[in-house]
DNA sequence: CACGCCTCCTGTGCGC
DNA sequence: TGCGCACAGGAGGCGT
């Protein structure tokens, strides 16, 4: 389940090798879904950069042929990886370790960057340079939560507008960029809330905003968690998962208070907290 | 408008 | 051992 920090870890180890190169050619599995638009757009196109927003990755590229109109010129090639997303090269559109490969892009150095995603939530599209309103998630999506513009007061505010649980509201993408189920559930035992909790007022809010903080930064430093599918570029797991208290942790003792934790399902998804620690 | 339910998709892990 | 099935969840669509 890639999530911010999986995905920042992804975008660190694309840069440097997808920064200045040409897409020469692309191709994509035609399947019924359509979580593909426009992939054919980045061929013959120049990757300015690897950024990132929440979970999306963004790769503004600029054409190379003279006879494009300038403001076609400018695209962006925008990937989310879903549930089990992940890229590797290879120096041919195929790779042994990678068994379900949903799109390739040759570049101009011989080699392939392969998009292998076995479960198909993953999406690619190109759109005009920063013209998000076909994506709506991206267009509507939050601040950046280790960046100044996560502010407190208007998260707090935000928070206590929504009569969603304070979980959905975490998932939602709008209040704050990045965050999924693993971190959302690893920030409210953090900051003590409940999942279900509805209109958390100041005190919770400033305590969550600095739980997401601390537990994104934290696992950005440790490369992501791997729980099962996640891996980086080359291969290799994120280190967080020796570091999460509740996802994933139902049954066992919370680290703060030795109770046992409870799984439920809060917003359609699983959830694991403390009962004791993080009361209704 | 916005909340929340349903759907997509397939590998994994469990129980019998 | 093998089979069947529940389960995992990000985001989009849609009903209320």
């Amino acid at each position: 389940m890639p999530e911010l920090p999986e995905v920042e870890s992804v975008r660190r180890q694309l840069a440097p090798e997808l920064i200045d190169r040409v897409v020469d050619r692309v191709w994509w599995d035609e399947h019924p879904q359509q979580r593909f638009s426009d992939v054919d757009d980045a061929a013959g196109r120049r990757i300015e950069d690897v950024r990132r927003r929440g979970k999306y990755l963004l790769l503004p590229m600029t054409s190379e042929l003279p006879d494009v109109p300038a403001d076609e010129r400018e695209v962006e090639l925008v990937l989310h990886l879903g549930m089990t997303g992940s890229f590797r090269f290879s120096d041919r559109p195929a790779h042994d370790d990678v068994a379900h490969i949903r799109a390739w892009f040759g570049l101009d150095d011989g080699r392939y960057l392969l998009f292998n995603d076995p479960r198909r939530f993953g999406r690619v599209s190109v759109v005009p340079a920063g013209q998000h309103s076909t994506i709506p998630t991206l267009h509507a999506l939050g601040p950046e939560p280790l960046s100044d513009d996560f502010d407190v007061e208007r998260f707090a505010d935000d928070l206590s507008r929504t009569s969603a649980t304070v979980k959905a509201a975490l998932l939602n993408q709008r209040f704050v960029a990045g965050v999924g189920n693993i971190y959302a559930d690893e920030a409210l035992w953090l900051a003590r809330i409940h999942p279900t909790s509805r209109r958390v007022g100041r005190d919770r809010a400033h305590r969550l905003h600095a739980a997401i903080v601390a537990v994104i930064a934290g696992a950005v430093d440790r490369e992501g968690t791997t729980f099962r599918d996640y891996q980086m570029v080359n291969g290799e797991s994120g280190r967080n998962a020796d570091f999460l208290h509740a996802y994933g942790q139902g049954g066992r003792p919370c680290d703060r208070c030795g109770t046992e934790l409870r799984q439920t399902v809060v917003a359609q998804r699983g959830t694991t907290y403390c009962p004791r620690c993080q009361r209704a």
